[in-house]
DNA sequence: ATTGTCAGATTGACTGACGATCGATTATAG
DNA sequence: CTATAATCGATCGTCAGTCAATCTGACAAT
């Protein structure tokens, strides 16, 4: 896997790009919220024409509405697309795995477990922020491995509004051994060479997040139990 | 379902953007040509702005590809992208299904059933157009009943880059009847609301028809058989 | 044949401008 | 006092023109 060492300098598009698709992910925006192209503007210090290029592609990856004659909005996530997101997500990430188990060298499987490892030791001692990292670094793995850009683009997209939603609302305390536990299954099924086996043990994992998640974006958020039973 | 009868006037920007699709999907740009901006301004009769955001969102849907000061390009689908696209799109409509089964109304099980047998009655003597036509009509009734519309959303992406496909070469001349039988299979599936093997009825569904896309599009367009066997 | 240079074309980005449209506010009529 | 109508400001959609940076291809020089 050769990189190119093609030096490019990030045009202005994509940092107002990203720069406006972190602010909504992290929920520096709220959901709803009206972005005119003025407060973009001076916000990022570039021209309407980069904002507004800038935001057709949000748009395109569902993070900002266009409503016509009145501008971009923060998307909105209901509960029932949240679920509908779940649902998808489930599908694909099982696909990624199934396809991991499949074409990944064993070297990459190392690794994958490596990774498990870590989560599991250090895991229940590591902040917010550590835990985020590692979890995203079995899903990096994941991706590579599974030899699908396609399936690895729209899960960006995918966990870009999750993000959206954890970030609003909810983390999950106390499903760390619950997680652990799954992703087992799951690296056990990949390591015995079984996809058929990879692929419900990666869609019933995210099923369970989605099941935590929904239940406490449904509940008002007002008392809320530490308490989670998966 | 009732529409909204307000109508709204197309702005520019969208006319350009389905046009620019239409164009793609349908092979009038070849893959991997360039489009410089000032072509597609007079092409459209649009300003530069306007063609310039219409190009990000087919950037963002992956049917053009910007290289860095280069412009946009036509996107090459590789035979290993086009694998991973037919990956990607059988887990997607496995999912679609099984939603399907799940939380249709009766009506829409009869409507889907409907336009099943419409494809075993008319299929075999009908021409491309009508083929294709009441198979988009089968997807459209079953993305209504999934209750889904993010699974909709990325399957209409996939189905564009398909598309693609299916315009530069391929058309599945001999595979008729096994597409009959097989969706057969899933919409029997659905009637005994049996969301698992509904599932797999439309992954496999899917899978068949890759086997025998992927394999022509293997093979030098040259000799090129009439018998397809799956 | 490789390297260097230059002109033309194209992109990336910015600016200023114009009418059209929406939301809200105000004014008017009943 | 309520309800409709007129008004107004903010914002969008679109365009045209400018400028610098960069790429392409051709041509010249070593």
């Amino acid at each position: 896997m050769s990189e190119s060492l093609r030096i490019v300098p990030q045009p202005m598009r994509r940092q107002v790009e990203e720069g406006l698709r972190a602010a909504i992910v992290n929920g520096r925006f709220a959901p709803g919220e009206h972005l005119p192209d003025r407060v973009l503007c001076d916000l990022f210090g570039a021209s309407r024409s980069v904002v507004r290029e800038a935001v057709r592609l949000l748009e395109a990856e569902g993070l900002v509405t266009v409503q016509p004659n009145r501008g971009p909005f923060v998307a909105h996530l209901s509960v029932q697309e949240a679920a509908q997101v779940y649902d998808v997500r489930g599908v694909l990430e099982a696909l990624a795995g199934e396809s991991f188990a499949r074409h990944a060298t064993d070297d990459e499987r190392a690794e994958l477990r490596a990774v498990w490892e870590d989560l599991a030791r250090r895991g229940p001692t590591a902040d917010r922020e550590q835990l985020l990292s590692i979890k995203r670094r079995f899903y990096d793995v994941l991706l590579a491995g599974a030899r699908n850009a396609y399936v690895a683009r729209m899960l960006d997209q995918l966990l870009n509004r999750n993000m959206q939603l954890r970030a609003t609302s909810l983390s999950d305390p106390g499903r760390l051994p619950w997680t652990i536990k799954e992703l087992k299954r799951v690296v056990d099924a990949i390591d015995r060479r079984d996809p058929d086996e990879t692929f419900v043990a990666c869609r019933e994992h995210v099923q369970r997040a989605a099941d935590v998640a929904l239940r406490l974006l449904a509940t008002p958020p007002g008392r809320r139990d530490a308490e989670v039973r998966p």
